[in-house]
DNA sequence: GTCTATAACCCGATAGAC
DNA sequence: GTCTATCGGGTTATAGAC
């Protein structure tokens, strides 16, 4: 048996080269979307040659796919957490805001390549729609009243486009602000778009034990 | 003196000219972005031949920068009135609210250019910042918390959201909606960022003083 | 397997004919 | 004033040398 620490396998080499290069090509997207990241540039980042990056990909089309899929190493609580799925009325909105925390936290960079390249890119609007439709459907599904669908989508929008005021384009005081003090600021705003009794004042048998992290 | 209707003036025909190419580009600077958007593309939507644009406008940075201006005409109730302005605490909710209604019955293609480009063009990105900071500022002068300024930008997070789900991304219930459907689901939202009272009141006078940071 | 050279294409911008 | 022809540069993608 060939130890794989003192020589690693030809195809863990490859393996380790695409990695690389996946990076390279994950912050490029990021930072300057589809159409102006170039195959040379992320070759030159990864250190690797450009035809080389072609010869594992097949294509910039390809590049970009395997790019924006967020590796697990990356997945926290990513998205909406699966627990609240069925959970029913009444956490829609903390769920959601748990879910927020964690991106306002930190966003992985395969996200924030399909978002920078999402308004000029269609692959990049097909994948974010793809990803966005099952959030979806999960919210609507904890949100009782009848505009349920119309709610879910505000809501929806809200979550990208602080995300992307807040990483993409850096706007005014919300690229600085710690996610708890965005978290509270929009916690009675999520709450009045679930349908939701508001949790701090009112009266309320508040039963709402927020789940334990 | 010679008839205007009958012979048109050389620089009214030139004029003429000039604004069919700025509709043109408009168009697909608002539905391609900045950099898919082809000088020749938008030569052949207008009817005239790309080196009549380059003559006219020097550079396609300057195209833009020319079709990114929101025509007097298409100045409605545009971004934020200037009546609000210092109408002080109470009305800034309303005034937003307003203001995003007119945004969601009919935007500016003008508009809808500069946020399609956003995210992969800088100029794109330097008009949006210059144009929305202004409008930032009169909306944290409106709110009388401490943290008006992150308050402030999260409005307009949530404007932008909206607006480019419906118009650039299409997505979910949002693009079908009526605007007046939309502002009702954010009124108590906005009404709880601008540090407000709820309007239409379940119970509860809730004075609710956000605790001063 | 890795890298070099180059083909084929499209772009913005320029110069000049009509 | 309007349009044609073309230049120079950059891109993806391919073919072939090492």
């Amino acid at each position: 048996m060939t130890e794989p620490s003192a020589r690693p396998t030809r195809a863990q080499q490859r393996r380790q080269t695409e990695e690389r290069i996946l990076t390279a090509a994950r912050e490029k997207f990021a930072d300057l979307g589809y159409d102006r990241t170039t195959i040379r540039a992320v070759a030159t980042s990864a250190g690797v040659d450009a035809g080389l990056v072609m010869h594992y990909f097949g294509s910039k089309d390809e590049l970009f796919s395997r790019a924006a899929e967020v590796p697990r190493s990356e997945l926290p609580t990513h998205g909406f957490p699966a627990e609240a799925g069925a959970a029913g009325t009444g956490e829609v909105s903390e769920a959601l805001l748990a879910s927020l925390a964690s991106r306002l936290d930190s966003e992985p960079l395969a996200s924030l390549a399909v978002l920078r390249s999402m308004l000029t890119n269609t692959d990049a609007a097909d994948r974010y729609r793809t990803a966005a439709e099952p959030e979806l459907n999960q919210i609507t599904a904890g949100i009782p009243t009848a505009d349920a669908e119309l709610r879910a989508s505000l809501l929806s929008a809200i979550v990208h486009g602080v995300i992307i005021e807040r990483y993409l384009l850096r706007l005014g005081r919300l690229s600085d602000a710690t996610p708890d003090e965005i978290i509270q600021l929009l916690r009675p705003c999520f709450q009045s778009l679930a349908a939701e009794a508001p949790s701090g004042g009112s009266s309320a048998t508040e039963s709402k034990s927020p789940s334990g992290t």
